[in-house]
DNA sequence: CCCAGATGTTGACAGCGACCACTTAACGTA
DNA sequence: TACGTTAAGTGGTCGCTGTCAACATCTGGG
């Protein structure tokens, strides 16, 4: 057959702003399909561009998944970020950031499962770093929050704290992502009372992390890794 | 066993065991590289076998990664059912439990990603039959063991406690799956402190858990997911 | 003893990721 | 204004993949 895509007027040449379009497009299917098993050449198609132009923008598939992957932390990090100004009280701010924490990995299961799924911890040790970098942003949301008193009372962020600030931060987001997980891979239900699951295991734990927080090994760290130089 | 092995010479026609041939294969392969992106005919390849073959024992590329991730729960339910029997005190055995739970993790990155990743959610909800089955049953395992105490107490298993239990298995469940995730993925660390660092998380967490275990809104579920018939 | 079904093989096909050489347009500089 | 360097897009190709269909070979139960 013959174009049935083909828009009134010509599409010039050069597209204008691929990248942005191809990594839309991604995040299109990815929320249609709920599956990264797409193909370049499908992104392609869909931006009306030939099979090989994605290729200007990312070297490889991996590539390309990783700026999805990016920009999924970014609008994480926002709507975290967003959910904390709406409350003063720091435990009632990392409250809401905890049910925004799962609410975005239910919301958009394979983007949540692309973000965290190890599908970019290559072979090679380390992410890309467009990647590494969003994610560091959302762990540092998730330790302020603490720090600023999101558990019932501050702790300062001085090197002495840092064992007990990393503690906390582990057992809070081990807790937060095994949940999210969880629901997003239906292995708990029902997705529609996501809230109220998340409300029931942040509280029920709270008062744990309030009376003790565990003190780690040295040398512990969290967060995206950097590469070994 | 029928047919010892395959003698050295010609091989026959058939094969003898090739479905287990195969899914031991992929077992190779997936802790080789780490990926579950080999292909079939590679996995044919290995098992000296035409590119074919393994078509008449599994449908589909994602019966055969079934295949291979209900494995890994039987291993992963071995592991545990073994912690447990080198201890008699509940909450010891509870605890060994989680260590060799997150060990299985970090030893089998790639497997455990199989297993939980959503890559067998299909579109269709719910998982292949034989992979549902060996999830439940590790899931079993750690109800049981919170049921005979694990947490500081036993829990009578009658329908009056029945939330009770699900609120604790969740709580559990959710911390030692995001915390094996997060030392797969490699986003806390090192890998080589998984121990000290499951057993600081386990232990910060249980005395808030052992106080007060949340009550969770009625309809809630744990464990792999019945399809809706 | 024989044949039906299970198991394994060969051949084919379209789609994929990735590479190459080529073309087109955009833009700073002379 | 002319130009040439280069980013952006095109078309072709290669080896590989998953899957299907037709055919070959073995094996066990009547």
């Amino acid at each position: 057959m013959s174009k049935p895509q083909a828009p009134i007027e010509e599409r010039p040449y050069h597209h204008g702003d691929l990248q942005r379009a191809i990594v839309s497009a991604a995040l299109e299917v990815l929320s249609e399909t709920q599956s990264t098993e797409f193909s370049l050449r499908e992104l392609a198609r869909r931006a009306g561009v030939s099979h090989n132009a994605p290729y200007k923008h990312f070297a490889d598939k991996r590539e390309l998944l990783a700026a999805v992957s990016a920009t999924g932390f970014e609008r994480l990090a926002k709507r975290m970020s967003d959910a904390t100004a709406r409350h003063s009280n720091p435990r009632a701010r990392l409250s809401a950031m905890a049910r925004d924490y799962v609410r975005h990995g239910v919301d958009n299961p394979a983007l949540y499962r692309l973000m965290f799924g190890g599908y970019l911890t290559g072979p090679d040790d380390g992410r890309p770093a467009i990647e590494r970098a969003a994610a560091e942003k959302t762990k540092a949301l998730l330790a302020e929050a603490i720090i600023k008193g999101g558990l019932g009372s501050a702790i300062a962020n001085t090197p002495r704290n840092e064992r007990k600030i990393t503690g906390a931060l582990l057992i809070y987001w081990s807790l937060l992502h095994g949940l999210t997980l969880l629901l997003v891979d239906r292995l708990v239900g029902p997705k529609g009372k996501s809230d109220e699951l998340s409300e029931s295991v942040w509280q029920g734990m709270l008062d744990g992390l309030a009376a003790r927080i565990p003190a780690l090994p040295p040398g512990t760290w969290v967060g995206p890794r950097v590469p070994a130089k």
